[in-house]
DNA sequence: CGGATTTGACCGGCGC
DNA sequence: GCGCCGGTCAAATCCG
């Protein structure tokens, strides 16, 4: 998942960010004292090493990164509403649109994700999971979701025991092989399952993110963003 | 006309 | 070995 989650979703945006009334992250220890807007991070596979406005000192590595996803995971986090633009995917050829309010309703831990798209047999095969795989759930009318990242299409297919087919995107910056796939929830159709793999090795074109550094835990936490063309 | 999308073909892994 | 399945390729097509 993507930045432009990840960024709007941002301390100085807290107040876009519902969850649930019995959900305390302030106390959670994988919140790390604040809200942790950087499970996003992990599922758009944040540039390992990116280059952020003049005052972002870094952004959150991807074990801090995970942290947070199972956070959610483990809490059984259900409503997460953040800004996005969703139904939107950006391509060379369209530019970005403002954002729009929508509503993550279930993060798929990584392992099932990877299972639910490859099938248990061949996660068992494999033995693990590989960390640079992460999947969720959005409740959408439409399937593309803007991440901020362009994307080429470069497959669809049906699936089995699905009625929706299955669209494979490749990050259409050269150098960079980052892959997602996206379908219909097979069970509810109102929902979206995108799944990402790889890190992207580049920041998302166009957007500079100032990150703000936990005293406490020493975590990092996206902070704010400036997208060109949105302002 | 160049770049993105579509879509059938192709390939490799796996189970029987 | 064969068929199934998921993932990828690439030629054809679309579109701004």
């Amino acid at each position: 998942m993507h930045m432009a989650l990840a960024s709007c979703y941002s301390l100085a945006a807290a107040d876009a960010v519902r969850f649930p009334a019995d959900m305390a992250f302030h106390r959670h220890p994988c919140s790390g004292g604040g809200l942790s807007s950087t499970f996003f991070g992990a599922a758009a596979g944040f540039p390992q090493q990116p280059t952020f406005g003049s005052a972002a000192p870094g952004l959150a590595a991807p074990q801090q990164l995970r942290d947070a996803f199972e956070c959610l995971s483990d809490e059984g986090a259900s409503s997460v509403v953040v800004p996005g633009t969703f139904g939107s995917m950006r391509t060379t050829s369209q530019p970005p649109r403002p954002p729009r309010m929508a509503v993550i309703e279930q993060v798929v831990p990584d392992a099932s994700a990877y299972a639910h798209a490859r099938g248990v047999a061949a996660v068992a095969r494999e033995g693990s999971v590989r960390d640079d795989r992460i999947a969720f759930r959005v409740r959408s009318e439409e399937e593309v979701i803007d991440d901020g990242y362009k994307w080429r299409k470069y497959g669809k297919k049906s699936v089995k025991n699905s009625p929706n087919p299955r669209n494979y995107y490749r990050c259409s910056t050269e150098g960079c092989n980052v892959k997602k796939r996206i379908e219909r929830d097979r069970d509810d159709p109102s929902y979206v399952v995108t799944m990402y793999e790889g890190v992207h090795n580049h920041v998302s074109p166009g957007t500079i993110y100032y990150a703000t550094q936990d005293a406490a835990s020493g975590r990092f936490f996206v902070a704010g963003m400036h997208q060109f063309g949105l302002d």
